[in-house]
DNA sequence: TTAAAGAGTTAGAATGAGTCTAAACTGCAA
DNA sequence: TTGCAGTTTAGACTCATTCTAACTCTTTAA
């Protein structure tokens, strides 16, 4: 069990609600420790039962409250594939989503910036993008530990 | 109303289907004029009303077969946007899906080799893709024709 | 020409992620 | 201490999609 965040951590999340006019609450606490500590990009469902472990009233509907709060305020990613369950990410670096066919786990892959340059250029005159969302479907061969989040 | 394929696009079609082991139904028939006939990605919904005025007794059911089945044989592609219903799109070139945040319609962006290159080549080694999905999300400014699909 | 088999279609029931609602709770401010 | 705005909660609800079982159609086999 985790579920407290260190000083840090806790003056960022305040401070990133402040700003989109949101409180710190302690669930709000506890659903984004649970998102800090295991970036396994896990489901709502996911997420409430990790978050049950240390605060067991929490209500299923606090952590979709919770999550959608923290995706107005800039703090996390949804991260879709297909029509599965949406999934939650805590990097704000830009990146791609890498989704093993096999294992359904979900990696990040850094987005260079001269690569999301070369997307932009690829819109005709006219169109004006704000997100770019980049997903692989694929399978890793090596179970390489570094690239496992 | 429109719904009856030339010759040439019921000979693809009837192709690919066998192809992957499956006939050509007048269900299927419809279904895919359906979709070359207006291609603004339509959802399942939007197929089955348009299909219906040419064949008042199809089901949703048989719709979702179908649409299914196009997939499957590789002759059209689902294009999904968060957990927005699916759309379906009979373009096979590569190609990315802009999705105008106001209307909601969806464009289809054509795909440089040179940039689906750049793309592989951010994966780290031991990554195998098989398939990419780019998708922006923003707005046009000009309502461009020549664009709108 | 019938019979059996197999594929496709159909209507309606079931599923399940996500949203909505209304009541209860919390913390701060008058 | 009362009020009230924001938050949390349980449970009802929605709706895209999937499942199921019956039915139809076509093909193959006797």
């Amino acid at each position: 069990m985790i579920q407290s965040l260190n000083e840090h951590n806790r003056e960022d999340l305040q401070e990133a609600l402040g700003k989109g006019g949101q409180k710190l609450t302690p669930q709000r606490e506890v659903v984004f420790a649970v998102l800090l500590a295991q970036r396994d990009h896990p489901t709502v469902d996911e997420v409430f039962n990790r978050a049950r472990e240390s605060m067991p009233g929490l209500s299923l509907a606090t952590v979709y409250n919770c999550l959608e709060t923290f995706v107005g305020c800039g703090l996390v990613r949804q991260v879709n594939h297909e029509r599965e369950s949406t999934r939650y990410c805590p990097n704000l670096a830009p990146h791609a989503h890498f989704r093993d066919k096999e294992t359904g786990q979900v990696h990040d892959i850094e987005l260079p910036p001269e690569v999301m340059k070369s997307l932009r250029s690829i819109l005709p005159p006219g169109f004006d993008s704000e997100v770019i969302e980049i997903s692989f479907l694929g399978r890793t061969k090596a179970n390489d530990p570094l690239h496992s989040n």
